[in-house]
RNA sequence: GGGCCCAUGGUCUAGCGGUUAUGACGUCACCUUUACAAGGUGGAUGUCCCCGGUUCGAAUCCGGGUGGGCCCACCA
């Protein structure tokens, strides 16, 4: 008999025909007016400027097996493909190109330096996507529903201007002369989420100070003595008795004589350096949380390049670090310096350029959000978080924020904030929204200041904070403001796929900021995954030189086996998940194993006669049928591990192993032992077996199940509605029944060193199987059998 | 310093109050059995991290350790 199916196995190669046909395939096209409900995916924009990685073919596989499940469930799916070009590191590759420094060309020059980064990116990316099989909306750029979208579009940059203006109008964004964190490296502010730290050796130096009152020498341990100028108080904790009577007292700093109050405070602990400790308005967080709550005006030591200024004396126009030394020097010529110990200081240091943060004061625009906390964390019930646990990384983050989002910028290519300010009077002026502004080189949309009728104006220049871009995504892709009539309908994403480290900046700004402007909860479904370490459980990492690149597991396996794997290896929701070719390619067997049971099924005609199921027939209807209970159940809970191993354990064993040997000699039926009809319960138990795996497994292996439904039914399974649970058919016996019996005669047989064709002299067993007794009996030769309570072979 | 997560044969993993502790990869022996040698059958490999507790009974629940990871944090 001849197989449908010619190949011996799935090949890597019928790949290709398919993703190229599904480019362009309207099964996947988001249709606006389609009466189906809609099911969104707000899909993370992957930056353009660096390959997919692992964890982006991970992590967008399985954001496509949500896809395709919701839609085989009936929905109309909008799935969009994003690509983030904005910010700092297009900045940054632009820079490393063309060897320069932002601030060192034109604003004008800089932007078509990013602009040149951005072509010579191409779409590789996105051509990763396509051979991955993911079943994006569409493979074109366009500002329309479900098109790719860039984030540096004008469309897009419009939207988050519209944004902005919004807010402003809402009396939501000010501008303040507030101390903030401030990168020397990029030159600009940064948020308290761009801050990283790290251990970097320093040295605590005991520098002595005068008691005014007293003449008494007191010592204080430092590891920034170039900010003695910026000294504001000194403190010693409550509780420590040798400093007692300083309380109250005036501390004079050495080389720069200034007076500062000393106090007690419980931020000074005991056992550090002396226990007394100078408190400078330039230090760190802590310090400059500290001015505020004692209301100490801060003196401001280091101006924006990174050198001290006026206020530092004669340490002005000097870089930081050579303020430290000099510091240092003229502290030991006049005997100031009685101790330095080398010790290891976590340092805020700047997320992406890595120097050390300082903290100066500038004029920043911010968005309120330290009176929303509460708000935020009602919201936070309105979402459902897979995994569950993940939402406590989320609570907690919403607790600990304590000063308002700064999202203004000093950098060049992002989205400008869109504002003009009159020369004559100052007046801020707000544009109407709808166009893109580049106030930095435009004029304003009014010919003369509404107050002083000035005709002069200064657009600003700066820009907004790159999350405060991000944050539009899923209002972006439901077209709020573009298409209200869709928008009234949907306004709700269903679901934020997205990675764990991001929750307290996308996730939280998207939440918040998508809050403020629609009043609503934006997210329906939150999904969050760890990520894809190396086989022996460590970050990959160029350095490390452990990273396995998807493109490589294209070239050798395909993207079926990555798929399965990605669903078969662990849950990403809960853990982290190890990567290595070696378990990919041993995913890939499982297809192999597929093909052929669908080779085999396919050798025979789905009956059309009248079909008369055995009892073995319904054993194992019942068993898919439980399959597609628990595929239904978990797949829409974002599970596709739980399903994808039992599938695969069906696969191999319930199907191959146990039903198919079973009812091999009723299917072929060549020597007529069996009725047509019987015959007929056979052939339709395979087919029906056979489809309905394949549309269970479709989400996952949409390729593989794809060519082998095309080759059974000339069908394309991905516009298949997923399947729905039947009833049970009623039988005496399990699962376990057979595979003991089945384990018990091949045992047999192995132990007597026959051949599995030779005939069982006797078999004994249980009532429960009476059923399935003919398949029994020609699938083992079984010559003779009895029932009772036992399982007997022999041979 | 705080939070969260993890610890099961060589490696990885399931189980989450009663199992002869699941499966995968690897490994060993045997076998061409009309879909499949990218196969089949059978085997070997485990103080289920440690110490206590709850319980008739713990890999599973609780407490405390130890080791590892991630995130957060206000230290001079």
């Amino acid at each position: 008999m001849e197989s449908k199916i010619a190949e011996k196995s799935w090949s890597k190669e019928f790949e290709k025909a398919f993703y190229e046909k599904w480019k362009n395939n309207p099964l996947y096209a988001f249709r606006r007016n389609s009466d189906k409900p809609v099911y969104s995916i707000d899909t993370p924009p992957p930056y353009v400027n660096t390959p997919v990685h692992m964890g982006h073919a991970a992590t967008y596989s399985i954001m496509d097996m949500i896809a395709r499940f919701r839609r085989m469930m009936g929905y109309e799916v909008l799935f969009p493909l994003g690509l983030d070009r904005n910010g700092l590191p297009i900045e940054m590759a632009a820079e490393k190109k063309f060897k320069t420094k932002f601030n060192r060309v034109s604003r004008e020059e800089f932007l078509l330096m990013c602009n040149k980064v951005l072509e010579e990116s191409s779409a590789e990316s996105v051509d990763s996507f396509m051979k991955l099989g993911i079943a994006f909306n569409s493979w074109n750029k366009g500002t329309g529903l479900g098109e790719i979208y860039e984030t540096d579009s004008n469309d897009y940059r419009t939207l988050t201007q519209e944004t902005f203006i919004d807010l402003y109008n809402q009396g939501l964004i000010y501008e303040d002369d507030r101390i903030n964190n401030y990168c020397p490296g990029c030159m600009t502010t940064i948020a308290d989420a761009e801050i990283d730290y790290k251990d970097i050796p320093s040295t605590f130096n005991d520098v002595v100070f005068t008691v005014k009152e007293t003449g008494e020498k007191i010592i204080i341990g430092t590891t920034r003595p170039e900010l003695i100028p910026s000294c504001g108080m000194v403190i010693f904790n409550p509780e420590d008795k040798r400093y007692q009577h300083l309380n109250g007292k005036t501390a004079v700093t050495p080389l720069f004589n200034t007076e500062v109050p000393i106090k007690a405070h419980p931020l000074a602990e005991i056992d550090k350096g002396t226990g007394l400790v100078m408190m400078c308005s330039a230090g760190d967080l802590s310090d400059i949380r500290f001015f505020r709550e004692m209301g100490i005006a801060p003196i401001i030591s280091i101006s924006i390049d990174g050198t001290m200024n006026d206020n530092a004396g004669f340490l002005k126009g000097m870089k930081i670090k050579d303020a430290r030394e000099k510091m240092i020097q003229d502290l030991k010529a006049d005997n100031l310096l009685v101790k330095q110990v080398p010790v290891t200081h976590r340092t805020p240091i700047c997320e992406r350029s890595k120097h050390e943060i300082e903290f100066i004061s500038m004029k920043e625009y911010y968005l309120k959000q330290v009176e929303f906390k509460d708000k935020m964390l009602a919201l936070a019930d309105k979402m459902n978080f897979y995994d569950e646990s993940i939402k406590q990384i989320y609570l907690d983050w919403i607790n600990s924020v304590s000063i308002d989002w700064p999202i203004s910028r000093r950098r060049y290519y992002a989205t400008e904030v869109p504002l003009w300010y009159c020369n004559g009077c100052g007046q801020v002026i707000v544009p109407p929204k709808g166009k893109y502004y580049k106030p930095w080189k435009e004029k304003p949309p009014v010919k003369e200041c509404p107050e002083c009728h000035s005709k002069e104006f200064t657009g600003d220049t700066r820009v907004l904070d790159t999350w405060f871009d991000s944050s539009n995504s899923p209002l972006y892709v439901l077209k709020y403001s573009r298409d209200k009539e869709f928008f009234e309908k949907n306004n709700r994403c269903s679901l934020r796929p997205q990675g764990k480290e991001i929750i307290r900046t996308w996730l939280y700004y998207t939440v918040f900021k998508d809050f403020l402007l629609t009043k609503k909860c934006i997210f329906k479904d939150v999904w969050i995954h760890h990520h894809i370490i190396d086989e022996k459980g460590i970050k990959m990492s160029k350095s490390l030189g452990n990273m396995i690149d998807p493109h490589d597991i294209l070239e050798k396996f395909g993207a079926e086996p990555f798929r399965l794997w990605c669903a078969v290896e662990g849950d990403i929701t809960k853990t982290d998940l190890r990567c290595s070719y070696e378990r990919i390619e041993g995913a890939g067997k499982t297809l192999t194993k597929l093909w052929n049971v669908a080779r085999f099924v396919s050798m025979f005609e789905d009956p059309s006669g009248d079909v008369k199921l055995s009892d073995t027939d319904k054993w194992v209807l019942n068993e898919i049928n439980e399959l597609v209970k628990l595929s239904r159940a978990r797949y829409e809970k974002y599970d596709f591990h739980t399903p994808s191993l039992e599938l695969r354990h069906f696969i191999w064993e319930t199907f191959s192993s146990h039903y198919l040997e079973l009812v091999k000699n009723r299917a072929y039926n060549d020597n007529k032992l069996f009725l047509k009809e019987e015959q007929n319960g056979a052939l339709f138990t395979l087919h029906y077996c056979l489809e309905t795996l394949l549309k269970l497994l479709a989400p996952i292996i949409p390729f593989a199940t794809a060519k082998l439904y095309e080759e059974i039914k000339e069908k394309d399974i991905h516009s298949e509605k997923f399947p729905k649970v039947a009833d049970n058919y009623e039988i005496s016996f399990k699962k376990e029944d057979i595979v003991e019996l089945n384990g018990a005669i091949w045992k047999a047989k192995k132990d007597a060193q026959i051949s599995l064709k030779a005939p069982v002299k006797e078999l004994i067993l249980s009532h429960k199987l009476k059923g399935a007794e003919k398949d029994i009996m020609q699938a083992h030769s079984v010559e003779k059998i009895k029932f009772d309570d036992k399982v007997e072979v022999k041979v």
